[in-house]
DNA sequence: ATTGAGAGTTTTTTT
DNA sequence: AACTCTCAAT
């Protein structure tokens, strides 16, 4: 007991020692949030409250695992459920499946599941999809959702004609899911909580199972969210929560940042407890972010502070142009590295949108720098990955019809898209699933004899395979692979990314493995699947993996690193240029710069390139106006030389900047650009080839991906492209070649 | 049923 | 610049 409590301030044995009734944790950045609640979980344990009552849910699996080892840490052998909201609701909606409308092998749609079944839905409905693009029909339903908004409930702004269609369509996608038996992300959350308002004596047992819930990253949660925690703490209203309304960042996904201000008012008696310490940063870092997100109005006050030492000055830095900047940046890494003051896994970048990481990629290739990118194609939803899971979720759940329609043609077996329609529209007219009309296809007179041969074929394999669906996930995976022929169609292919792909699929038949290990026995295909439906791409980042590591600016929530380079701090990326109409959410933008200062624990910079390059423009940028609210004087401000005179010419929206005096003469070498290998050979910079000087078989340079040969080429004159085979892992790219920096190799 | 050219698109995205 | 999607041609 003592143990718990010995290596905590005050404050922090405060909110450890609360037992009973609503606690509010507010935490500041780097204040040992994680180990708090840890810790409070253990010290509940110890005080004689079951494990089984017990209940902490998060956001991400990577912080639900994080926080379940340190209590297993904390206090062995007591497993407490520590879950991400999404999967206990999948588990609740398991168990009470009839009371939600569904059954109880449901499946999860995922985003691209999700995006189809919206697609068949509008178009049943015969509206014209381009003239009302799925993309803003999904974000307003999942808008909807999010708020608890039923289809009935939905109710349009007047004049609103995208209003207007959404209302149309939310119930008819909602009853295209309920006949395929499945929820998307949101009905995760959006059943659950109307299962809880609904069967109150269902509510009153989970409340009184749970009698301790906690959760993290409350000022991320919506209304869903805060009506199913509201729900579980109403008989034992023992909610703590922990948060930073400083830290909301998610407002756009329907966050509502309300449900941690108005806590106190939500629940009587709460304790509340602040902690405001920072024990990651240096004085300056800390500074910078407290100043800066002193400028937001609506937020509850916060003295940061920190006992760590000053540290160095957070450097400001201007650079010409993206390519300087990343280059400059490649280089002082490397040197640090080079030089044994720091390992790669020292550093991250940031930036706001993921499509400022090419120049960084290219910059670290050049230098030799190990990187990271936390974005790429998840596993899980790689297309290999998902079709062969398709397999699965039909074979758990032969309603699924959009799992059909994945499968039915993948490989193909000459079922094309006119059979497929035919198929179903029979469906649609007698009621029936697609794998029913499937069944009956000799009975739709519309299928050409051949086709309808050929679906019989895909049913029969599907029934074998329906036979032999008992046993382990290995051999159902090894069966599914086989009778579909997937593997076979992989094995002829000699492409790189059909290579690629087989890896793939054997890299999923070792989860499958895993799974069986850890769940002996058979017949767990629903919760293999539930597994791999809720599964995101930031778990498999190593942080042990000794690499720099790039992301944006919303992916470095929760994480810290030594050295922090923040960049494109430039007007219209931050704030990005859509939420400046918004004062809400210009603040919510100034929050997520504050994320990203405070995940910096020694070393700050922050840079503005003056010209950038965006969606294939070259742009003059400006500096963020959020730069003008930090304490400038206290900063380090530097200059590229290759920025000239022009520089010191004002610009109306931003003061002028004047050359700091030679102290902080870290100056740039100017003209910095990267060179290919080839123009490294020549030592000149070459005049750019003319799309004509491409032919086949050509050796091509690229400056980010290196050598590569030319295997196809098309077009003339600006038209004129290539298909360029790069070695793996990048294989086989196209370039227009008057707009690519490709390079003929002698 | 597969391929290619052309058009349109591009904020963030825990699940 | 690079990606995705659509429609038309093979």
């Amino acid at each position: 007991m003592d143990a718990l409590l010995r290596d905590l301030t005050p404050a922090q044995r405060e909110a450890v020692r609360h037992v009973e009734g609503p606690l509010l944790i507010l935490a500041g950045p780097g204040s040992g949030k994680t180990r708090v609640i840890t810790h409070r979980i253990a010290y509940l344990l110890a005080q004689g409250v079951p494990c089984q009552q017990i209940l902490a849910l998060t956001f991400t699996n990577k912080a639900a695992d994080e926080m379940a080892q340190r209590v297993e840490r904390l206090a062995p052998g007591q497993p407490v459920w520590v879950s991400t909201f999404h999967r206990f609701c999948a588990r609740l909606l398991r168990r009470y499946a009839p009371l939600a409308g569904i059954q109880e092998n449901y499946t999860i749609y995922d985003v691209d599941d999700s995006r189809r079944a919206l697609r068949r839905a509008i178009e049943r409905l015969k509206i014209d999809v381009s003239l009302y693009p799925p993309d803003p029909i999904s974000v307003g339903i999942s808008w909807a959702k999010n708020r608890l908004i039923s289809p009935d409930d939905y109710r349009p702004r007047p004049g609103n004609a995208l209003g207007d269609v959404i209302k149309r369509i939310y119930p008819a996608y909602q009853k295209l899911l309920a006949s395929c038996n499945a929820v998307d992300f949101d009905d995760l959350l959006l059943h659950t909580a109307t299962l809880l308002r609904d069967n109150p004596e269902v509510r009153a047992q989970l409340d009184q199972r749970y009698r301790f819930v906690l959760v993290d990253e409350y000022q991320d949660t919506n209304l869903a969210q805060y009506a199913i925690v509201r729900a579980l703490s109403i008989d034992h209203p023992n909610l703590a929560v922990t948060g930073d309304p400083d830290q909301s960042i998610y407002g756009w996904r329907g966050a509502n940042i309300k449900n941690i201000l108005d806590f106190e008012e939500d629940f009587p008696n709460v304790r509340v407890v602040r902690l405001e310490r920072n024990y990651r940063s240096t004085k300056r870092i800390l500074e910078v972010a407290a100043e800066l997100i002193a400028h937001n109005v609506k937020r509850k006050v916060k003295d940061l502070y920190t006992e760590n030492g000053e540290g160095e000055p957070v450097r400001l830095v201007y650079y010409a142009d993206q390519n300087e900047e990343a280059a400059d940046i490649a280089r002082r890494i490397a040197e640090d590295v080079r030089a044994g003051r720091r390992r790669a896994g020292d550093f991250a970048v940031f930036y706001r949108v993921n499509a400022l990481s090419l120049a960084f990629e290219k910059a670290f290739r050049q230098e030799g720098v190990p990187y990271q990118m936390v974005h790429g194609l998840e596993f899980f939803k790689r297309k290999e990955i998902r079709d062969v899971l398709g397999y699965l979720q039909l074979l758990a759940n032969p309603s699924n019809d959009i799992g059909l329609l994945r499968v039915i043609n993948t490989p193909a077996r000459g079922i094309g898209k006119t059979s497929i329609e035919r198929l179903a529209d029979y469906a649609t007219r007698h009621g029936m699933t697609l794998l029913e009309a499937a069944r009956a296809c000799d009975r739709v007179d519309s299928l050409t004899g051949r086709a309808a041969s050929k679906i019989q074929k895909f049913v029969a394999m599907f029934d074998r395979l329906a036979a032999l669906a008992g046993g382990s996930i290995e051999e159902l995976l090894g069966n599914v692979l086989d009778a579909s022929g997937y593997q076979e169609q992989l094995k002829q292919s000699k492409t790189e990314e059909d290579v690629q792909r087989l890896a793939n699929i054997e890299q999923l038949l070792s989860v499958g493995r895993d799974f069986d290990e850890r769940h002996p026995g058979n017949g767990h295909l629903e919760e293999f699947l539930e597994e791999t439906s809720l599964v995101g791409d930031t778990d498999d980042w190593e942080d042990k993996a000794n690499r720099v590591t790039l992301m944006t600016l919303h992916a470095s929530k929760g994480l810290e690193f030594p050295v922090v380079y923040l960049v494109a701090v430039e007007e219209g990326l931050i704030p990005h240029e859509r939420s400046k109409d918004h004062p809400d959410q210009v603040e919510e933008e100034r929050r997520l710069m504050f994320v990203a200062i405070t995940r910096a624990k020694q070393e700050l910079q922050l840079s503005v390139a003056r010209q950038r390059d965006f969606r294939g423009q070259r742009k003059t940028a400006v500096a963020s106006s959020f730069l003008m609210e930090l304490p400038r004087h206290r900063m380090e401000r530097i200059e590229s030389e290759a920025l000239g005179t022009s520089w010191m010419q004002p610009h109306p929206e931003e003061p002028v900047w004047r050359r700091e005096p030679a102290r902080a003469a870290r100056t740039l070498p100017s003209g910095v650009h990267l060179m290919t290998a080839a123009e490294l050979a020549g030592g000149v910079r070459p005049a750019a080839p003319s799309p004509e000087d491409f032919h086949q078989g050509m050796v091509v340079c690229h400056p980010g991906y290196g050598l590569g040969h030319v295997v196809a080429l098309s077009g003339a004159g600006a038209s004129r492209k290539a298909t360029v085979e790069f070695p793996p892992p990048t294989g086989r790219k196209q370039f227009v070649l008057a707009a690519s920096p490709l390079r003929p190799v002698k």
